[in-house]
DNA sequence: TCCAGGGGCGCG
DNA sequence: AAAGCGCGCCCCTGGA
């Protein structure tokens, strides 16, 4: 396997330090759990390998034990800040902390930092990415606290009981947290770009933290408001297992604009062959082709997919699963994805319908500051491949508009149409007509994702600007590309292996981008954490959790999206956070290279509210 | 009765 | 209009 780099330029060294940087940044203290469930404390010249050595002793108190009580370790952490909390999985380790109201400003997260060892380009050639398998490439990732893992009560967040129903403390005696530190610390310091590895597992690390502090603190979500929603659109609440009033009328209706008596309307292959039988020259039952014909059951069938979609996927069922104590708590998966973004498990938590941020109301005295990064991908793609002419489109605030001022394309929707198109692998319709125009006007730019496909259709992997590798294709990939050239491959056969091919150029042209801005995300997300403490406490203590009773604190993330719940006195300031940690995080990620992050901030009482 | 897979649709 | 990328999760189906 062969990487191929594009340029670009280095990252700033350190993540979550701030402006003034402590002489902290290489000093790691390593937790471990004992098989007798107490929790060694292995200070950092002891822990952390050559690097760490040098580091000043960790400040962990004074004669303090190397072994002690896991009831201790919260008044360990404390008093032993700062230095950079090394543990096996910060899920494992944080919500404790944190259901002691405890916070930890930074952390080393060992099997996050793992993947991206193994799988990073610029790790390849170091022994820690040429070692055999070990227990820590399969380590599970441990779920978060939350419904998920105590539907009995949902209310889980606070006990330690059902913390270690959630986080078992499983002993992982084949694991030793100090040497695989040590490991990852020669991997990075070998590695080709060294800068760019320590900021992204600082980054992902610091992700982790935000992680658990928002399943943690939860986000404030309105039962009553919700319940409204559901009853207007659905009517009451139906008994369990049955259709609620308007969903029991609108398939009545569509039964009979079908002339269809037993159709039953969640079935897809009866519906579809229902349609079919009616004259309706439909290959697919969504809603997309549905809306296309003229016909009466065109529309009662569209409200009625509508709102059982609303019922099955956020109804009373999700409510009762997912709310507790005015709180929604999903498990963020850090790393998720294998392009850097996150995903969640429990209660589709990135799926939100527009239609239920209404339910999202902040607690009173509180508000929510709502901020979006604007036009994120692009402007990230700008940066990775060193476009200054897309950079100067960027600058008046709307880099579309910038495109079509700069005299590369005639509309608007022509430049975000196809720099879609260029990013995700556009192929038809206006996308494809308006590339090579981009591609005139912006040839850097264009080029690193042309490129990038071309990687990916030759088999190779691509990395993101911060070195996080794309996964190589399977077998199964290679398997039918080696096929297509037998000497007796069918049509049919070269065709499908064509398709594959462009089909992972494809994700590999989108995985630069994507995990790029995801790189952007994580960095954002650590410094807004870093920048929301020093903001420090305001008023009474309100209705959050502790540690952030009386402080604002992240509530939600969405890939380019935050919210912050935060005492109102404290909206403006924490507004002014998420626009200068924006700015932060570009020039983490891409120095001195002047393309900006506007993002749009809102400072709302509800979450519909904002833009 | 359980489970994998597909269609569909919500989000970025 | 959807397309082209990445997800989670619902329902139903069909095979074991």
């Amino acid at each position: 396997m062969r990487f191929v780099t594009f340029g670009g330029r280095g990252p700033a060294p350190d993540v979550v330090a701030g402006p003034a940087k402590r002489d902290t940044r290489t000093m790691y203290t390593v937790l471990v759990r004992r098989p007798d469930g107490r929790v060694g404390v292995v200070p950092p010249a002891a822990g952390a390998g050559a690097e760490a050595a040098v580091a000043p002793v960790a400040r962990i108190p004074a004669g303090a034990p190397a072994e002690v009580p896991a009831e201790a370790v919260p008044a360990v952490v404390r008093a032993g800040e700062p230095t950079r909390w090394t543990w096996d999985d910060t899920n494992r380790w944080y919500p404790e902390l944190l259901a002691a109201g405890t916070r930890v400003e930074r952390c080393h997260d060992l099997r996050l930092s793992r993947v991206i060892l193994r799988h990073s380009p610029l790790s390849a050639a170091t022994a820690l990415a040429r070692a055999p398998r070990d227990a820590w490439d399969d380590l599970p990732a441990a779920p978060a606290p939350g419904p998920a893992a105590d539907p009995a009560t949902g209310d889980s967040s606070g006990t330690l009981f059902a913390l270690a129903e959630a986080a078992p403390a499983a002993p992982q005696p084949a694991l030793d947290p100090a040497a695989e530190l040590s490991r990852q610390h020669d991997a990075v310091a070998s590695a080709t770009d060294p800068g760019r590895l320590r900021l992204l597992l600082a980054a992902e690390s610091a992700g982790a933290l935000a992680a658990a502090e928002m399943n943690h603190a939860g986000l404030p979500w309105r039962a009553d408001v919700h319940d409204q929603i559901l009853t207007a659109a659905l009517g009451s609440r139906p008994p369990a297992g049955r259709r609620p009033d308007r969903l029991k009328e609108l398939a009545a209706v569509v039964r009979t604009a079908l002339d269809a008596p037993d159709l039953n309307p969640d079935s897809l292959p009866a519906l579809l062959r229902a349609l079919n039988y009616a004259g309706l020259a439909v290959r697919t039952t969504s809603k997309w082709e549905l809306a296309e014909i003229d016909h009466p059951v065109v529309e009662p069938l569209l409200e009625y997919k509508s709102l059982a979609r609303l019922l099955t996927a956020n109804g009373w069922t999700w409510l009762d699963t997912w709310v507790h104590n005015g709180r929604f708590r999903t498990d963020y998966n850090v790393g998720g994805v294998v392009t850097g973004r996150w995903s969640t498990s429990g209660g589709g938590a990135l799926q939100l319908p527009r239609a239920l941020r209404r339910a999202v109301i902040a607690d009173p005295g509180w508000t929510l500051v709502v901020a979006d990064a604007a036009q994120l991908e692009p402007r990230v793609l700008a940066g990775l491949a060193g476009d200054d002419r897309m950079v100067a489109a960027a600058r008046g605030g709307d880099i579309y508009q910038g495109m079509v001022d700069a005299g590369a394309v005639a509309t608007r929707d022509q430049a975000k149409v196809g720099m879609l198109g260029a990013m995700y692998g556009g192929t038809t319709g206006v996308s494809a007509a308006v590339l090579p125009r981009l591609a005139v006007a912006f040839p850097t730019a264009i080029a690193y994702v042309e490129r990038a496909a071309r990687v990916g259709e030759r088999g190779e992997v691509v990395a993101t600007h911060l070195g996080r590798g794309s996964p190589p294709p399977g077998e199964a990939w290679r398997r039918t590309q080696g096929s297509a050239f037998d000497e007796d491959a069918d049509a049919a056969t070269e065709a499908r292996a064509r398709s594959q091919t462009r089909a992972w150029g494809r994700f590999t042209r989108n995985f630069v981008v994507q995990g790029t801005a995801a790189e952007w995300a994580l960095c954002w997300l650590a410094s807004i954490r870093r920048q929301l403490w020093e903001l420090g406490e305001e008023g009474a203590p309100g209705a959050a959790p502790a540690p952030f009773s009386r402080r604002p604190h992240l509530a939600y993330f969405l890939h380019d999206e935050v919210i912050v719940h935060a005492p109102a006195a404290l909206g403006d300031a924490v507004a002014q956070v998420l626009r200068d940690a924006a700015q932060e995080a570009g020039r983490l990620l891409f120095g001195a290279f002047p393309i900006t992050f506007p993002v749009t901030v809102a400072i709302v009482e509800c979450y519909s509210d904002a833009k």
